[in-house]
DNA sequence: CCTTTTATACTCTTTCTGAGCATAAATAAC
DNA sequence: GTTATTTATGCTCAGAAAGAGTATAAAAGG
């Protein structure tokens, strides 16, 4: 049995987060895991920082699974997947950074059209509901509204993988073999839409307790930009002045002298990390607003 | 390559949270990933099952990792291992039933020798940070005191797998190449004691926001047993007020007419869980505690 | 000068959390 | 049979944290 590396490589550029694919969007990328490394962390950031030539920061492991996707294929030739996420700062932008969104637009709450897009999304998921058995039907109905809302539940920007899992059940996806009219959203080839929506949650849980964000920020920044950079990964939008309650108490970052160039309204200052702080291991956690505000 | 799956099987019995060995506990449960199984939770689950004959409950994957146990052996022959937490249900005690305090006395802050174990440890590693590099003082000096007190820091019983892994660097566990000395528990074969760090922390980690104790308890219980239940998982006493608080809050459970047989004080009121709460996906979040009392 | 926009400071209310006090209902000790 | 001890349970209170609003500062554009 083979074993495969796959990556989900995040960095955010232009307030948007985004993932590298290849093949016209249509997979992550992915590598044989080679002998030569000495542990499977170690090949993983070899490799990428290889492929792409660009450093690789946080990184961490998602899931291992067998590969489903080739069809016909003898068992014992099934490939097992080893899946990461890697956060990378921005770089020249490329065809083949592409938003996340563009995959799950129904995760990108800061829109307005989402709404609507969820609506419609929620509407087929009850007609979907009306075609399963009785007793399914109130089981399945609390799930619809859990994970997309209505019904004053608010939306939980972490259950990304649970959506996802959801559409496809209910054959609206293209990745399902049910499926006969997707809703919109580009699809992946194999498992990889699942992955990267494995990732995304990771991060959007990941960036509540840890200041990986980090990661993405230029060595100085406003503190808009770090918000902005917090709001688009998380797909909500928060309360500006709590944000920065939040950021300042934690010690995480400081000011500098400097401001940042003037387009519109007040000069913003310009901050940085506080080396000490992201060295490992010493930031025990870094909070931000747990529900955010719409 | 080869891969293996490896079990951090876990229950409590008598107030002890208990872990399934081998071969007079120096190994976890590991078996060949066949290519019969339709999936890797599955194949777990089955062979698990097979294996103990016990129904498991809740299940997750833990970490894949390449095997680096076996010296000698041609790169190309290393095993993957691909380790899962699985929770279940008490059954007979058996001699491969073994308290994971067993292999991490220091993670038992409920015993009061385990404040003496740790300030011996932490005098060990305090020494040891002074063999290092001039440079490394402070940052080794803040980790042990971060990972095992001290100086008002308070234990997190979440840092398992950090703290044996200092352990390991400073040569102070048989696993380690440099060890001499090593502090008291027993050590396992290979990387399992690391797996098993691993499995604690994460079960820590998930008892506080997801009600999986539920797998540990029988059909009706006190809410003493169930303190007691996740005080030994945490390793952590509980202000007994506060747990029933937050219990009572998240309707998680019910009560029934009936009252435990007493022994010494006043009797008290059975509970059971609320079915409808633990289906799946139901219950969003189990809040318990974060800083437990000492 | 006035409006708009962005940045930043401060306040207020509600909820959550840690901790303690008090009472109830049983057994054990005298 | 009192009294002490143990376990179960109810209630209160102070401080911290979270959500949300108001107010002010500093720029650009008309």
């Amino acid at each position: 049995m083979s074993s495969q590396l796959i990556a989900v490589l995040v960095a955010v550029q232009n307030d948007t987060p985004k993932v590298l694919t290849l093949g016209a969007g249509r997979s992550l990328p992915a590598g044989p895991l080679e002998s030569r490394h000495r542990s499977l962390q170690n090949g993983m950031r070899l490799w990428v920082e290889q492929q792409t030539g660009r450093r690789l920061g946080h990184i961490e492991q998602l899931y291992t699974f067998a590969d489903t996707q080739v069809l016909g294929v003898p068992e014992l030739e099934r490939s097992l997947l080893i899946s990461y996420l890697a956060l990378t700062h921005a770089d020249p932008p490329s065809e083949n950074w592409r938003s996340w969104y563009e995959y799950f637009p129904w995760e990108d709450q800061m829109r307005a059209q989402t709404q609507r897009l969820v609506a419609d999304i929620t509407l087929r998921l009850k007609s979907w509901v009306g075609t399963l058995a009785a007793e399914e039907h109130e089981r399945q109905l609390r799930r619809v509204v859990r994970l997309f809302g209505g019904d004053g539940e608010v939306w939980d920007d972490q259950l990304v993988l649970q959506r996802y899992e959801l559409l496809w059940e209910a054959g609206m996806v293209t990745e399902s073999p049910l499926c006969e009219e997707p809703v919109v959203g580009m699809s992946m080839d194999g498992d990889h839409r699942r992955i990267l929506a494995t990732g995304i949650a990771r991060l959007r849980a990941k960036i509540r307790y840890r200041p990986v964000f980090y990661e993405f920020m230029d060595e100085t920044f406003t503190l808009s930009a770090l918000q902005r950079t917090v709001e688009v990964v998380a797909g909500q939008a928060m309360h500006t002045q709590n944000f920065r309650r939040l950021i300042a108490q934690q010690n995480l970052i400081e000011e500098t002298p400097d401001y940042a160039p003037v387009s519109r309204g007040r000069p913003a200052k310009l901050f940085r990390f506080r080396r000490e702080m992201i060295e490992e291991g010493q930031i025990m956690g870094s909070k931000l607003p747990i529900v955010f505000s719409r």
